[in-house]
DNA sequence: TTTCCTCCTTAGAATCCTTCTAAATTGTTG
DNA sequence: CAACAATTTAGAAGGATTCTAAGGAGGAAA
């Protein structure tokens, strides 16, 4: 019968996972991370994770919750998804997916790989490589 | 033998467009129209509009330009695409297309329709229907 | 063409999100 | 522990966009 975890396995865990992306694992960093990574994937703002690190009571700075959101992508723990121009959304999902914005709500919902296929892309440019094809589906209120 | 359009007819058209979609010719709808409408179709941010309307001497502020950009979207004269957080891009081909974007500079570019062939897409969740299905394709230096 | 009313435009301030600065702190290595 | 670099921080700065409140312009009606 397998324990349950404590969060000082979730705070190793997470120390682990910096180190290998050779990121120091800092107090800040390691309690963020527990926030982003402990529990199912989903899509946040950077004062969003402000704010739920207030809750949780980890003591960190704003700047410092956008410098990690940034490092974090850059190690490819995070991605970032484009939906309204003016706010940053990042996903805990690095896996190849799409997604669904709700322009009335501003939400972001999850399309599985497969569930969008694309038959044909153009080559891309002289000098230039394709880094990640984004498929964004707008969505509005039914019955307008 | 066609006769050169003048200015004059430039605007006139753009009256029209302008009347058709029910919003006032004012003097500065209809310079950012002819500015927008008048040659090919291409993407451009509110500041680059703006710097344009100071170029060719239409007199006119930036909160118009704004205004004016929101307006011609909602009336379908324009699109928004998304590229880059922060910023806000129209695009003056509301015609179904997707775009490349060169992380690196900045620029957007047009990717005909036949190019991206979709052959799949989920159902809308409950209560929301399709808008638009957005495809970026983001672009890096070769050789990287 | 004048009047009248509404819609539109405007300068500048305000707001929002994000990044920068430079000083203090912390993690790591020896 | 000492030494040093990496990191964090509060607050200021920045850039894009929106708001405000006051004046101006379009156009229907007389
Ligand atoms: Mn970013
Ligand atoms: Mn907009
Ligand atoms: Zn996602
Ligand atoms: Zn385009």
């Amino acid at each position: 019968m397998p324990k349950r975890r404590l969060d000082n396995d979730f705070a190793l865990k997470a120390q682990d996972r910096l180190r290998a992306a050779g990121l120091r694992p800092t107090r800040q960093r390691v309690g963020l991370a527990q926030l982003l990574f402990n529990g199912p994937c989903r899509h946040l703002t950077a004062e969003d994770l402000f704010a739920e690190a207030a809750a949780a009571e980890i003591s960190v700075s704003l700047a410092t919750v956008y410098n990690t959101l940034h490092q974090f992508v850059e190690a490819g723990l995070l991605r970032e998804v484009l939906a309204e121009p003016g706010r940053a959304y990042f996903d805990t999902d690095v896996s190849n997916h799409h997604h669904f914005f709700h322009a009335d709500t501003g939400m972001l919902q999850d399309i599985p790989e497969d569930a969008v296929v694309i038959a044909a892309l153009p080559a891309a440019p002289e000098g230039a490589r394709i880094g990640r094809v984004e498929v964004v589906i707008r969505l509005e209120k039914a019955g307008a």
